[in-house]
DNA sequence: CTTTTGTAGTTAGCCTCCTAACCATCCTCC
DNA sequence: GGAGGATGGTTAGGAGGCTAACTACAAAAG
């Protein structure tokens, strides 16, 4: 994780005595801020290492994941009809599910092109469009690594309970709902409450 | 941040299926960590963007952070002994408090010696040494900076309680707890567990 | 006093992310 | 059906991470 972060937190003796220096300080909400962003730091790195072990990086790992979607596999293949989406498949798809610039994306399936994981293939309708398909070397890859992959989840979470994890994701939905609120840019806000009719969507 | 992250969650009921085909995959524990990833990336990018706004990134901030400390610069100045360590003042412990490697901290203090936020100067008792030291463009720039950032942090847990926020916390807290735990190599582990009487610490 | 070991800072090279710009192609609208 | 705009993919250049290796110095071992 490129983030550069305090290492030890501050105790909040520390944040109640900024607060004196600074009114718009307000100790708990930066404590909670803190604590977010230095946990996650803590397990990103934590997965991201442990992904480097078997020599990808959680870019390309995330990539993979994005056109892996076994599951979904089952359920194309049930119904047969290509229509209700088999999850991303060309790259400005995978960039915006995976919240990166279509550059970005580039870059990743360069790399895992390279690395025999993915191939490209041009759509037969738009000839501006490519479709990035899995090889099976990624598939047994994927195969290979999921269930180590599961388990460290699985493990970095084992000290809360399920009812733990449950106020967990409760109070980080709240948060995110907020932050991607904020995240909005007041024109396009605008836009969006002013003329949803006209929206394409 | 750089991270790729699926930007919209999957939701329970695919991760339950997908628990039908991976026995490892544990549906809370997969919840919980993405929803833990997925908010801080939000939180994060957030504040980066506010920081970009003021021209400066986040790894440099942090450094100006660490760096400046007003309460410590008090105390500091009450008890003037130099010893009770007035912050990190060498890269090298910049690095360590910052959790980055000393190579970085090198291009994080040349950038912000470019830009005249700090200068360097050399340790008069070991010639290996460097003081890093902020200029005064610097403290006005965090003085002008603080209370924005302070008040974006405030907004972005403004949805949670105060409980809430302490909830948020203790649960943050297990996590890294344990997370750090991990993260230490089994060897050194070792040696912490059979020999802290020969440590140098 | 010399040698070895360790430490501080830097450098070089790589990766992933970004933005801005660029083509090629499609679509829309006169 | 041709011009202008929108869209898909790539390229170029920059920033900030990392590791590994290097230099200079200090401290410990002999």
């Amino acid at each position: 994780m490129p983030l550069l972060l305090l290492k030890d937190l501050p105790r909040y003796e520390c944040l109640l005595e900024g607060a004196k220096e600074f009114p718009d300080l307000d100790p708990s909400a930066c404590e909670a801020f803190l604590h977010l962003l230095r946990t996650s730091d803590e397990v990103f790195s934590l997965v991201e290492k442990d992904l480097a072990v078997h020599g990808i990086s959680h870019g390309r790992f995330g990539v993979l994941m994005l056109l892996w979607n076994p599951a979904q596999r089952r359920i194309d293949a049930a119904h047969a009809d290509g229509d209700c989406s088999s999850g991303p498949r060309t790259p400005a798809e995978l960039a915006d599910a995976a919240g990166v610039t279509r550059a970005t994306m580039t870059g990743l399936i360069d790399t895992l092109e390279r690395d025999g994981l993915v191939r490209r293939e041009p759509d037969p309708t738009d000839r501006r469009m490519m479709s990035v398909l899995l090889t099976e070397k990624a598939e047994r890859f994927l195969v290979g690594i999921s269930p180590a992959h599961f388990k460290l989840m699985t493990r970095i979470m084992a000290p809360l309970s399920e009812s733990e994890r449950k106020t967990l994701v409760r109070l980080l939905t709240k948060v995110l709902e907020n932050a991607s609120e904020i995240a909005v840019p007041a024109t396009e806000a605008a836009r969006a409450r002013l003329s949803p009719a006209e929206s394409p969507y």
